[in-house]
DNA sequence: TAATTCGCTAGACCGA
DNA sequence: TCGGTCTAGCGAA
């Protein structure tokens, strides 16, 4: 960015005007010897704003040396550079008034090497993004509405006004590829449609051969579809530019066929294309005046978190699970085949239906995942396009950041190398899990501790700041299981802005109850309580973790020894008010009601709770009808109880499992299914004979050679190069076999296998599903059906030899 | 190069 | 061919 351009600043001079507007998002840009910050606003359209700015950061040097350090000289690329101006200023750090010297610089590029010539002294915030620098400096909060006013182009000043709805024109597209070759190659296959949706209600495809749809626009070839593609963006003023996998995949390729056919790419306010930036392993394009968000990388981000539960981040799988419905369009399309239907007249009104329904699709993903981004956006105080392409580490952070601001506190700076190896190498002791007794169960009762671990930050004041303080005496501070002391009288960072997480949400919960669920607001604060969710819970995990610039060894080791010292001493306690304690985990709580009635659990729990640290609570979960509990194999000891594995019935008759085959991806959907069917006949109907019979029927159904193939991939995802693996596994080999025989298959792909019958070892049977031909039936029930069914059934006295088939129907296993 | 630890299970690998 | 150990993946919280 330090694109040195000849200034557009030229009136200056002007009066100043009060307006009012949305501030959307900052970058940084050099005019010559000056460095401008510019701000993406909203009025009735999207303009730019901007504003002259020093980059600074601090160092802990005594005042008296500001002379020496003002004539500090660095060198980038054979150029002399200096401070600026150096300013002593008080500041707090590490929990203690200290003063610094704040040096400033020309040039957001100046602060790396003078702050390395400077090395003999400590600094700090010197490496915080320039245009985040900004945010945080002036208060601003994206979407948010400012009063602002300017001279001409140049902003003259800024404030945060206030919250207001925002509506963004919002665009999803999509495009498809010629793909002859199985994946498209940009240098020769051409793009055949591109589709588009719109938030107004405008959608359309582009394409350059007749499709018979009314939707469709025949352009007269690839470059003019591109072009026109362009045109319609700018025509509708786009804002907010959504895709599934753009970044990766859609606006590269339209790169790479623009300049192969001599086109021009203008999506950007400023006729530009895209620039990608690197998020990570990922690069995330980035549209110039407008905000372009990635729908995949959100999608990612709510798998990390446990929001969604996916075998495969597709838009398909994506769609399901978020928006609730089956896709129309993409069982009726083979991706493979996308070629031929584009050559086969006949097909081709299919596949525009196809690509138009994709955006479709894209759309409605985009306006049910995008609010609670926008509200991370707010609340972090991070423009919509970093926050699209965050993790969780960097929210926190953000929050924290811009917290040290408002409180005078300096920034920790983040970890060197060797630090963050020590960290790792020295883990902290997580949570307590009670061993089980397997078997099954009646009239159960849950509890759980709402949000335990950040209840536990706020209640003992836990911050890395607040250790070992000596503004409290040793009576009066929070003393933790481990013995580390927390003050009780000056609040820290961390249980502050946390404290404002957790108030916030509450006040949101409550307005969520008087508001009717189908209306626009519901949804509003349904998003900002969401947002607000992610972020509490995340807040352990960034304390815990070797990057982080907040990382505390004794923090992180307080609040889980906290968590196993309340959780435990519930459990106490309900095995003395009379309850069996059957399970454990972390924050839960399963007790066995034995005959105690519902009233006694309850008021079990409000006794807990009025003994417990203010913000801390104990809620009741469920009742539950039935719970099982299995074994798991011990080698070379009896078979003890399984943790985190088990399935409850509650009393509308639904079913609750954790842990069990039937929820894991790595398992073939026939033993998924059938433990699935078995565990309802068990807990639904309680009938043992009913889960035998589906067994036996399924197993005879993998014998006869009746199970489609499909219900026999197991779904596995390779997470290292492929040559980088020290034992070949299953999905390994089989994606080596694909890989030989021309399929193309990526680095962290999720491989599809079978086990056929062809080879010696698992591996060596293991194909990927397309290739596959012929499937292993003695392995599917020896492997996947049997120990899956008989982890349930063995509860209640079944054998393994009561499964197989007897007597008469023993030959079949010769025959097979 | 981007939140944590606890826990289960498989299949490969290795030595007897 | 066996049993123990290791690698790797995924889920619970």
């Amino acid at each position: 960015m330090e694109n040195r351009g000849k200034s557009p600043l030229s009136d200056e001079s002007k009066q100043p005007k009060q307006k009012k507007a949305f501030f959307i998002s900052a970058d940084y840009h050099v005019y010559g010897e000056r460095t401008y910050v510019r701000l993406l606003m909203k009025g009735r359209r999207f303009f730019r704003l901007y504003k002259f700015c020093e980059p600074y950061f601090y160092i802990d040097a005594p005042e008296s040396q500001a002379q020496k350090i003002l004539s500090a000289c660095a060198f980038d690329k054979g150029q002399q550079i200096r401070p600026l101006r150096v300013e002593p200023v008080a500041k707090i750090l590490f929990g203690k008034e200290k003063k610094l010297l704040k040096v400033f610089a020309k040039y957001p590029f100046h602060v790396p090497p003078l702050k390395d010539t400077l090395k003999e002294y400590q600094a700090y915030e010197f490496n915080i993004p320039f245009a985040k620098r900004f945010i945080i400096d002036n208060g601003l909060e994206p979407f948010s509405l400012v009063t602002y006013s300017r001279r001409g182009r140049i902003l003259d000043s800024i404030v945060s006004s206030s919250a207001r709805p925002i509506q963004l024109r919002t665009m999803a597209f999509d495009i498809e590829t010629y793909n002859p070759a199985g994946v498209p190659r940009p240098t020769q296959d051409p793009i055949i449609m591109i589709s588009y949706a719109t938030n107004s209600g405008k959608s359309g495809l582009l394409t350059w051969r007749d499709t018979g749809k009314d939707f469709a626009s025949i352009l007269k070839g690839e470059k003019e579809m591109i072009e026109e593609f362009c045109r319609v963006v700018k025509d509708e003023d786009v804002e907010l530019m959504v895709g599934y996998n753009t970044s990766q995949f859609d606006l590269p390729y339209l790169q790479a066929r623009a300049s192969a056919l001599g086109a021009k790419l203008s999506l950007g306010r400023d006729k530009s294309s895209f620039k990608l930036a690197q998020r990570g392993l990922r690069k995330e394009a980035k549209i110039q005046g407008r905000i372009h968000a990635d729908l995949y990388s959100v999608v990612q981000f709510l798998g990390i978190i446990g929001a969604l539960k996916v075998s495969k981040y597709t838009l398909e799988n994506a769609y399901r699970e978020l928006v609730g419905k089956e896709s129309a369009t993409k069982s009726l399309v083979k991706k493979l085949a996308i070629w031929q239907m584009w050559d086969d007249e006949g097909q081709r009104k299919l596949l525009a239906e196809y690509s138009h329904n994709d955006s479709l699709e894209t759309l409605e993903l985009a306006q049910k995942i995008l609010p609670v981004e926008m509200q991370l956006s707010r609340i972090t105080k991070t423009p919509l396009f970093d926050v699209v392409s965050s993790t969780t580490g960097q929210l926190v952070e953000s929050l924290l950041m811009r917290a040290s601001f408002e409180h005078n506190q300096i920034v920790p700076n983040k970890p060197g190398e060797q630090e963050i190896r020590q960290r790792t190498a020295n883990m902290i002791q997580g949570a307590f899990v009670k061993l089980p007794t397997p078997g099954v169960y009646e009239n159960l009762v849950v509890f759980d501790f709402r949000g335990l671990y950040p209840s536990i930050i706020c209640s003992h004041n836990i911050d890395p700041y607040t250790l070992n303080c000596s503004d409290c005496g040793k009576e009066e501070s929070h003393l933790s299981p481990q013995g580390h002391r927390f003050c009780s009288k000056k609040k820290g960072l961390i249980p502050l802005v946390l404290e404002g997480i957790m108030e916030g949400r509450a006040g949101l919960k409550d307005k969520l109850k008087k508001l009717p669920k189908e209306s626009q607001e519901y949804a509003d604060v349904f998003a900002q309580q969401q947002a607000l969710k992610i972020l509490a819970n995340s807040y352990y995990g960034y304390l815990a973790y070797a990057r982080s610039r907040w990382y505390s060894r004794a923090c992180g080791e307080s609040v889980t020894a906290w968590g196993r010292h309340y959780i435990t001493e519930t459990a106490a306690k309900a095995q003395d008010a009379g309850f069996n304690v059957l399970y454990i985990d972390t924050d839960s709580l399963f007790l066995l009601l034995g005959n105690k009635t519902k009233e006694d659990a309850l008021a079990f729990m409000k006794k807990v709770n009025s003994q417990l640290p203010e913000r801390m609570e104990l809620e009741l979960e469920a009742f539950y009808l039935r719970g099982m509990f299995v074994t798991k194999k011990v080698a070379g000891e009896g078979d003890t109880g399984a943790k985190k594995k088990y399935a409850l019935l509650d009393e509308q008759g639904r079913i609750k499992i954790r842990g069990f085959e039937l929820v894991r991806r790595d398992w073939s959907k026939i033993a998924k299914e059938t433990q699935s069917r078995v565990l309802n006949a068990i807990l639904k109907e309680g009938s043992k004979e009913k889960a035998i019979q589906i067994v036996k029927d399924t197993i005879q159904a993998l014998r006869e050679g009746k199970v489609p193939l499909e219900d026999l991939a197991v779904y596995t995802q390779l997470n290292k190069d492929p040559d980088k693996y020290l034992i070949t596994s299953p999905e390994l080999a089989a994606a080596k076999k694909a890989i030989k025989a021309g399929k193309a298959i990526d680095s962290e792909a999720v491989i599809a296998f079978v086990i056929t019958k062809s080879g010696a070892s698992i591996s060596e049977k293991a194909t990927v599903l397309e290739m596959a031909k012929d499937y292993d039936a003695n392995y599917y029930i020896e492997h996947q059906i049997l120990p899956s069914v008989l982890k349930i059934l063995r509860e209640l006295g079944v054998t393994e030899d009561d499964l197989k088939f007897k007597g008469k129907q023993t030959g079949l296993e010769g025959f097979f």
